[in-house]
DNA sequence: TGCTTGAGTTAGGTATGCCTAACTTTATTG
DNA sequence: CAATAAAGTTAGGCATACCTAACTCAAGCA
């Protein structure tokens, strides 16, 4: 299971990037880790010394940092927490993908495990329901974009139900 | 409007609670804010002088606190998004309310102005369309707890669309 | 092989945000 | 009206997390 939560909004950044350096160029090099995160090298040293000491990465100077299998449970935690709030953002809110990405860095680290399960079941749900699906979502973004519902929007909405089914 | 975004998340909290004072105790004193908050009353000081600073507060040295206009927009919009953020954990996610209160308490800092009002339409959405509403809700939960989905169930609940209406 | 260069580290500095303990101010009350 | 209690402040300390600048290491190349 995933470690208990005892990293800060920081380094639980940290590993998310260490996971996807990992992934992308089979190894993290710190240079990588400081561009990504936009911070100075001087910076990361301190941060993976951290990390390593509280056993989420392998980390000897000079030298490239791997996960260890607890760090990457935790940094796969917290992609799949990204991921999720994306989805949620850009395919439900319908927000544009620049601030849904934003947004979505922001809240992987305020959101409980149980709520993020919560929202995938109910994503799911959402694209599923046949009274609801990517239909439904689309009427939502027009609902949006002329600020009200005309009732005989609903009237035809309803009736295609029935007949898509 | 609200002011930008030059607050911390610590500092976010002391305006939501020094709001909640206002309106429940007519005025807010360091010693509240500190039971409120969980902290000790020596690190409230540090925080009025530089909410005031800041122009957010009227702080004088052993007096009450007040909020200046600027500051009470802000911490109402904070409000807002907690109150948002709660409505939608409890009320569509179906979380428990403990659970639902803490998410949103750490929610509110990382959601964007765009992204909460986008999520407010929504949840209106979901409770006004005929095509969802809190019957459709009320599924989400026994699909969550049933861990699926039975076609007879969708047959039975797309006629209820029709003879409710 | 030694030199250059880029990567990495170290050291010292800043800001936030909390703590505790001692002290000051204000309010209460005998 | 003074003594006491409660509220508030100050000062010093600690952890996080960033910065810059100087230094060290390592890899590639002449």
């Amino acid at each position: 299971m995933p470690a208990a939560h005892d990293l800060s909004e920081s380094l639980e950044n940290y590993l998310e990037v260490i996971l996807d350096l990992e992934r992308t160029q089979k190894v993290a090099r710190a240079k990588e880790i400081a561009d990504r995160l936009q911070i100075q090298p001087g910076s990361v040293t301190g941060a993976l010394k951290n990390l390593a000491e509280k056993g989420y990465i392998n980390y000897e100077p000079y030298s490239y940092i791997t996960l260890t299998s607890k760090g990457r449970q935790w940094a796969e935690e917290i992609t799949y927490r990204h991921q999720a709030l994306s989805h949620f953002l850009l395919d439900v809110l319908k927000i544009d993908p620049a601030t849904a990405e934003e947004t979505a860095c922001r809240m992987e680290h305020a959101i409980d495990k149980q709520t993020i399960d919560r929202l995938v079941r109910f994503i799911d749900y959402i694209f599923t329901c046949p009274r609801a699906g990517e239909q439904w979502i689309q009427s939502f973004a027009a609902y949006c974009a002329s600020g009200g519902r005309k009732q005989a929007d609903c009237d035809q909405c309803i009736q295609s139900i029935q007949s898509e089914k």
